[in-house]
DNA sequence: GTGCATTTGTGAAGTAAATATTGTTAAAAA
DNA sequence: TTTTTAACAATATTTACTTCACAAATGCAC
């Protein structure tokens, strides 16, 4: 078994006899970079975990903007909120890369809901997780300004796919500058110019759908 | 038991003889309009539900200035994510009016989250349900302007806690505007503003810590 | 390579909302 | 009651951000 997933939320709880056996109701799916999984609106009671590459989280307004909650890597479940509080997909999920993914239906997991409590112990802290991350995204849109949301936003794209290299954090986030707007909840426009801020000021380096944190003081100070 | 609660997450999944015995384990407070139930940053690991009055839970920023998050009535959740997900409270709990609160240690939880795979259930759905809210919330920050951002606040206090009233609906929120402002995410001034503006067009009535709303349809316009 | 599309960079004009100020009204406290 | 405090209202000014317009760079198909 891939050693992301032994640590995701959903096996962690499991000794390796019964994450083996749950991940074989597990399906692999391929998706190219670019390619929708699903779409908000649309029912759906499968639960998802990242193997390989970058899945989005996005929601759409009336006239057409998009904002995007989250970019997932792997090892993290998506999807869940369908199948524990049935109803339409509240998101739209799309590869940012190419991706491996790994589906599971809501029939296959019920019986470990019921058999294991630890199974649901796991998913509960979760969500519980989630919730606390979400609401704190929240109050960062209520009270920080643009260039703080982005260093935000870099130091944790940092910390999920950032890889040491000699100077800095070396983050390939392989999302375009629209998407990183998107993220963060602001125009294109106003993201390039504080990212543009940050390299002239030595804090970063940019690089085409990748940067490199070389000041991360400086740039915690700024995001908080 | 209370019928109120009888509706909570927490007790809907169980028979009567189990929420009977569940609520025995639970221990009453009672909170004068103003007191601080729990504050960001402490740890804790208890959860509480809302028996009798109002809650609010804010965030509060470096700087002084406060976002609130939910407001909470009869039959509401809260506290527990701590609970699930150990470390400090995310947010401060104060009484928007006197209230009675019951509080469920972690301990006294544990066995029936253990026994119990319908608790445990019940608990999932109702966190995955508020962090549907919430991401809903989030977007409308990003799509939303202020006076959007106001309808919708006024739709939802309406629905937890609105009484039908000859021409409209009556809602007693028992915010100040400050507190609604925080709310929505706004300076006070412009959410007054909005508030003034809606009342002048005819589609809610204001009175003291109280709004009638009188036209449901134009107020769901302006907020989508 | 050449050409075309997508992504990135930058300045200027327009706008929603914050801030600041001051006045008014209503609710508590003396 | 009067006094004091808190909440609400209205205005002018400033600011951060969006929108628009366009140029430069990069990636990709042929």
């Amino acid at each position: 078994m891939d050693e992301n997933l032994r640590d995701a939320p959903l096996f962690k709880a499991l000794d390796d006899e019964a994450a083996k056996s749950l991940s074989r109701s597990m399906v692999l799916q391929e998706l190219k970079k670019g390619q929708t999984l699903f779409k908000e609106g649309q029912t759906g009671d499968r639960l998802y975990l990242v193997k390989t590459g970058k899945v989005k989280l996005s929601h759409a307004s009336g006239d057409g903007r998009e904002s995007v909650f989250m970019v997932l890597g792997p090892g993290d479940m998506f999807g869940e909120l369908s199948l524990f509080d049935p109803g339409p997909r509240t998101s739209t999920a799309i590869a940012v890369t190419d991706s491996e993914i790994l589906g599971l239906g809501h029939s296959d997991l019920k019986p470990w809901l019921q058999d294991r409590p630890e199974v649901a112990q796991a998913l509960l802290q979760a969500l519980a997780h989630r919730l606390r991350r979400t609401s704190e995204t929240m109050s960062d849109l209520v009270f920080a300004d643009v260039p703080g949301r982005v260093a935000k936003a870099l130091l944790e794209l940092g910390e999920k796919f950032g890889n040491k290299s000699g100077s800095g954090l070396s983050v390939h986030h392989d999302l375009t500058q629209e998407e990183l707007a998107q993220l963060v909840g602001a125009s294109r426009e106003t993201v390039n110019k504080a990212l543009a801020d940050f390299a002239s000021r030595g804090w970063i380096r940019l690089e085409t759908r990748s940067v490199e944190l070389l000041d991360l003081d400086r740039l915690s100070k700024r995001a908080k």
